[in-house]
RNA sequence: GGGCGAGUGGCGGAACUGGUAGACGCGCCAGACUUAGGAUCUGGUACCGAAAGGUCUGAGGGUUCGAAUCCCUCCUCGCCCA
């Protein structure tokens, strides 16, 4: 090895000879245990950010620190390479997407090689390619067969500057979630994947994930939303018609003052008293204007017109007035509710503004009662005892849930229902960079135009080339629809002229099952080989962003049931352990960004100090999950340490063929036990994803041995190899370059990362003499060092003999003595 | 408003199941080498105090021989949900 590290002039030579010996290929050691290592894969933007490299790296310890643990490992890497930004970047400049994304792909990836990842690439996909995405549209026709694939007309979320109808999941405060621009709602005919029938499931899945982060989990679990409570039928007086609630909180139904529909409910223009009809139509008009999440944002004004009818509660009492307001949806529950203004914030705030009646129904089971209705102050939402509420007087609310919820299904005027606030996964993109959905609409089989799909055989239905500039204009119909040669084709069923459906698939459905791709890339008969299934899944191990808690990870856990339904893979859940990294920031703890001007790249922070120091820099800045503030300086700190290691290893080179057969004493054993001991805290370190306390301990090795001086004995000389060579392995995972560097100077003959993660000798980890905390009554007043074996009278005798201890102890009675072994006496005196 | 998480030196962070708080790194201070140092090496560095000693894990209380860790109240920040 040279005297100086100069990263550069080794970093490439070893990143060529892994790629060349294939030691990162996986399924190369049958027989031997498999763990599969995921890291989310990129869009594909021109460059990475620090919040990829530290996502790729913690994924990447652990692969490296597998192999060396003897799994077979895999760990593969792609490209979610459909989606807006390059449509949207060609509509600007007019470079074809597809030519775009093969330029940021072949960046990004000479990019991720430079910093040394384990990359397994003969596994490499690319979603935005035939071979990927005419499985997208294979799933599609398999969905559709298990009536999980249906087209609805309905009130889809439009993002303004997308020009795309948009998740639910991708709305954030009625803005878009990755433009930012406004949402606004638009009536259409969308294509949508019934999540809604594995809601319950995808709960119940959540109790398994015992290796997922909390917060994931009780994420997902507020997304799902599920929530129990009955729908009653109220009967609108002076006609057929019933209006059908849904309620949580039927307990209060005898606090009922006003019923409210959605504005656009279907009953509205039914009901409608002929002296009210302008001003409900004018209200109905101007909703319509609005999108939902204005109409239900936090700090919205509740408003709401009274349509004139009345209605009667299933429970008896007197009719009740029907108003129809901005807050209730009718895609929610039933799009009806009662309101219930003692009982309900929402309610109580309306009731205030109309004037309507307040009633309590349920008081407090302790302290204050409630005062009559009219003159409450807020409304009081917790459960209590009934009062006023006829035969179910006097009951809890718990009990009058379920009583009442028997008495509505006995009466047949309502039962009891399980809501989900997660809706159908509306999929259907008006733009052109994704996958072509396979229908076909006939005018002559299929005048409803409910859409044919295309046979699988004559998949796939490949996206057309393109006039760029003629066709992705960022205006009109949806860009497929101006390219006749793709419209135009014959109906699969009758074989007439008939035309494409011209929307693309959600950028979700690509990432729902790439995972699964990977274990058999080039497979042919279906999406993946379920023999290799059967070998690798679920995932072990999948390292992420925290952001992708309510989308991807929901929709891939929905999917990962179809496939297993389907027999194509054995796991319900897709992956064991998920590992949420937290954000890189910028050096002034504001998000990176042009912004602020505070964006540090990977590429330059690699040309200046090498992979190596980026990698050990990273990964020692914090534990995994947790947020960091770049630092230069800590940057400049993992490059002296680096420096310190190759310095260390290439003074003490003429060390490396000496071996020892006698027992080792003095410095050569403190040599031999620092090492030792660094090992086996380092594997345990890495165990427990404490990335950042693994460096240290390879720090305090590199300490220690720099301490130790020069080797001068044979078996100094042994013992300061062996503790290098130690080094080497254990610093794999986190600085690979000079760790194969230093190994091979040292003798090795094989890659550290095949080589065999090193055992520690337990004699050597084993303290020969302890130190052991006296306190008097919980006080440290000194520490005495005692031999490892000795017991609690050697140890207080010790401890009793010390000058600080007698004076504490001295006049005192000794009441108690508390003795922990290997940690401390505590004498408790009176 | 509800749920979850976090709050430890000047800074990033350590602390296994309640057992010596501050590992490791940065920064800073002093010294060495040097033509030079923003390179490198050595030592020091929670706070108050000359020292003896005392005080410290957001604030306050509790349990315990012993609390950063467990319990209660409150404050601040972050995320999610309303």
């Amino acid at each position: 090895m040279n005297e100086r590290y100069e990263p550069q002039a080794i970093e490439s030579k070893w990143q060529r000879r892994w790629e060349e010996e294939g030691v990162f290929r996986g399924g190369t050691r049958p027989g031997a245990p498999e763990k599969y290592v995921l890291e989310m894969l990129p869009y594909p933007s021109g460059k990475m950010h620090m919040g990829h490299v530290r996502n790729y790296l913690i994924g990447d310890v652990l692969a490296r620190t597998y192999w060396m643990r003897g799994f077979d490992v895999l760990h593969p890497m792609g490209w979610d390479a459909f989606g807006l930004p390059a449509e949207n970047a060609a509509i600007k400049d007019g470079v074809h997407p597809a030519v775009r994304t093969a330029e940021n792909i072949a960046s990004f990836k000479q990019e991720m090689r430079s910093l040394g990842y384990s990359y397994d690439w003969s596994r490499e996909v690319n979603t935005s390619e035939p071979e990927y995405y005419r499985w997208n549209q294979w799933f599609f026709l398999a969905l559709m067969e298990k009536g999980l694939v249906y087209r609805r007309f309905a009130k889809v979320n439009w993002c303004t500057h997308c020009l795309t109808v948009i998740a639910n999941e991708q709305v954030k405060d009625g803005l878009c979630e990755r433009c930012e621009s406004k949402v606004v709602d638009k009536e259409m005919a969308e294509w949508a994947f019934r999540i809604t029938r594995y809601s319950q499931a995808l709960l119940d899945g959540l109790d398994q994930l015992t290796e997922w982060p909390e917060r994931i989990i009780s994420m997902q679990r507020n997304w799902i939303g599920r929530s129990e409570g009955v729908e009653a039928d109220f009967q609108v007086e002076g006609r057929q018609e019933r209006l059908r609630v849904f309620t949580t909180r039927i307990d209060t139904v005898f606090g009922a003052t006003y019923a409210v529909l959605a504005p656009d409910h279907p009953l509205v223009a039914k009901i409608c008293a002929v002296e009210r009809k302008n001003e409900v139509e004018a209200f109905v008009a101007k909703m319509a204007t609005q999108s939902k999440t204005e109409r239900t944002a936090e700090g919205a004004e509740k408003e709401g017109v009274f349509t004139g009818a009345h209605a009667r509660s299933p429970f008896g009492g007197p009719p009740i007035a029907v108003w129809i307001a901005n807050f209730v949806l009718a895609e929610y529950g039933t799009g009806a509710v009662m309101s219930v203004p003692a009982h309900d914030e929402r309610d109580f705030a309306f009731a205030k503004k109309y004037g309507l009646p307040i009633k309590v129904v349920v008081q407090r089971q302790g302290g204050e009662p409630l005062p009559p209705g009219e003159g409450l102050l807020a409304a009081s939402v917790e459960d209590g005892v009934l009062v006023d509420s006829g035969e179910f007087t006097g009951l809890s609310s718990e009990e009058a849930r379920a009583k009442m919820g028997e008495a509505l299904s006995r009466k047949g005027l309502g039962k009891k229902t399980i809501t989900f606030r997660q809706k159908d996964w509306g999929f259907s993109r008006q733009r052109y960079w994704g996958t072509p959905i396979p229908i076909v609409y006939c005018d002559r089989c299929d005048p409803g135009r409910g859409g044919t799909p295309v046979p699988a055989e004559k998949l796939p239905v490949l996206l057309p080339e393109i006039e760029t500039q003629a066709v992705l204009t960022g205006r009109g119909e949806p860009p497929l629809a101006k390219v006749p040669s793709f419209v135009n084709t014959t109906c699969p069923r009758c074989g007439c002229p008939a035309r494409r459906e011209v929307e693309t698939m959600d950028t979700f459905v690509d990432s729902c099952w790439y995972y699964a791709r990977y274990l058999s890339p080039r497979h042919q008969a279906a999406p993946f080989d379920p023999a290799e299934a059967r070998r690798w899944l679920p995932v072990d191990v999948y390292v992420g962003g925290p952001e992708h808690a309510v989308m991807h990870l929901l929709y891939f856990r929905f999917w990962s049931r179809v496939m297993k339904e389907l027999g194509l893979s054995p796991a319900g859940e897709p992956v064991v352990k998920l590992v949420t990294q937290g954000i890189v920031n910028g050096p002034d703890g504001r998000k990176m960004s042009k912004r602020w001007g505070n964006v540090v790249t990977p590429f330059s922070i690699v040309q200046k100090y090498g992979a190596d120091t980026v990698r050990t820099y990273v990964l020692f800045a914090g534990p995994p999950e947790r947020d960091f503030d770049w630092s230069d300086e800590q940057v400049e700190g993992a490059f002296r340490f680096l420096k310190r290691v190759w310095v260390l290893a290439h003074q003490h080179q003429d060390c490396a063929g000496a071996s020892w057969q006698g027992a080792y004493e003095g410095k050569a054993l403190q040599i031999r036990r620092a090492a030792h001991r660094c090992v086996k805290r380092v594997g345990e370190a890495i165990e427990r994803l404490s990335l950042n306390t693994a460096v240290a301990f390879i720090m305090e090795l590199l300490n220690a041995l720099h301490a130790a001086g020069k080797p001068e004995t044979v078996a100094e000389k042994a013992a300061m190899a062996e503790a290098v060579r130690l080094m080497s392995l254990v610093l794999t995972p986190f600085a690979p370059h000079v760790s194969d560097e230093i190994a091979y100077a040292y003798g090795a003959t094989k890659v550290t990362v095949a080589q065999k993660w090193p055992e520690y000798d337990p004699a050597l980890v084993v303290e020969e003499v302890l130190p052991y905390a006296v306190q008097v009554n919980g006080k440290l007043r000194a520490e005495v060092r005692v031999p490892a074996a000795a017991g609690e009278a050697e140890v207080r005798s010790a401890a009793e003999s010390e000058e600080r201890v007698r004076l504490a102890l001295s006049g005192k009675q000794v009441k108690k003595v508390i003795f922990v072994p290997g940690r401390l006496i505590n004498f408790v005196v009176g």
